[in-house]
DNA sequence: CTCTTTTAAATCGTGCGCAAGGTAATCGTC
DNA sequence: GACGATTACCTTGCGCACGATTTAAAAGAG
């Protein structure tokens, strides 16, 4: 008489008995993928206030993030970088260029590229941001060994998932 | 001549020298949240293909996940367990019962609340899933150990972080 | 040089995610 | 039982995410 899967102590078994073998638990708090999304979107409401004062969302730091590393960056670079469609970026770059964070601009020698520059504004914001890693890392309360195999282990499986999608693309 | 924060081993130094103490890294690559928001997309996306096949969305199919585990299940309830807000929920639930896997039906001794019940087509949907979590696993890629201490950290990280936003909220 | 292919970016449509504001039912207090 | 407060849910608006389609520039083939 089989129970659950190994290393998911759950109910299961009382609800829907009998779970052939290779097939694991579908309760919602055993799945990684839930524990992913839900954490994912609690770190955002925790930058949502403080992103608030500087009149940004986190995508929007995602890609002030990158620019403040490297600027006069093409936008194929930050699609690299974030992860992220032009479908996305675009008019995420647009409004941040309405605020006037930034500017976009056409590459001469190559007018298919769109190349992306802070302005002095975007470049000042740099200051106000620095207390915000140490902030958001003390509210989640890891300690460094505990944040270093996660934060390891969560690109090593964006790695792993990614090469399985484009793969199949 | 301080160097950048213990346990981000990055080229920040160079570029922006003499970080004081107190503030970590803004390298994108060094953020956790960034890690979380890659890792989190890129498992969504790895879904997708799957359950197209059902006919679902990511969201859709979390939804599911709950109502399988219990049904005839208060909005309020889908809610806690998917930590989502009434915003979000009910869209979501009234494209499902447009698909016609659930029905929601305002309840008789407290018509402020709203259940949620599985439709057969719902119900049957769910032998169709029963692969799914572990195609998933597998693409993940992790051993049984980094799977469930990584799912437990995320699940202390999101409820350290929920505990500090609603204490300001 | 012409024609095809590839590349970088933009556009459009759909579905979240969430804040803000609104409504109706119920509860608590008198 | 009147009435202000609370509760459960709904609606609206905005900003992502992402697939699909389109456009224009550049690269490559003959």
């Amino acid at each position: 008489m089989d129970t659950e899967a190994a290393g998911t102590p759950s109910a299961e078994a009382d609800t829907h008995p009998a779970v052939p073998d290779g097939e694991l638990s579908l309760l919602l708090d055993d799945q990684m993928c839930f524990a992913l999304y839900a954490a994912s979107r609690a770190v955002t409401s925790l930058y949502r206030p403080i992103l608030d004062e500087l009149g940004l969302t986190y995508p929007q730091y995602l890609v002030l993030l990158a620019l403040w590393e490297r600027d006069q960056v093409p936008v194929k670079e930050l699609r690299r970088a974030l992860q992220l469609d032009y479908g996305t970026l675009t008019p995420l770059l647009k409004r941040l260029e309405a605020a006037g964070l930034l500017r976009r601009e056409r590459q001469a020698d190559d007018e298919r590229t769109v190349r992306v520059g802070l302005t002095e504004q975007g470049i000042a914001l740099r200051r106000r941001a620095r207390a915000i890693p140490a902030a958001i890392g003390d509210a989640m309360g890891l300690d460094d060994e505990e944040f270093e195999r996660t934060r390891a282990t969560l690109r090593r499986l964006t790695r792993n998932v990614t090469a399985r999608t484009e793969a199949r693309g």
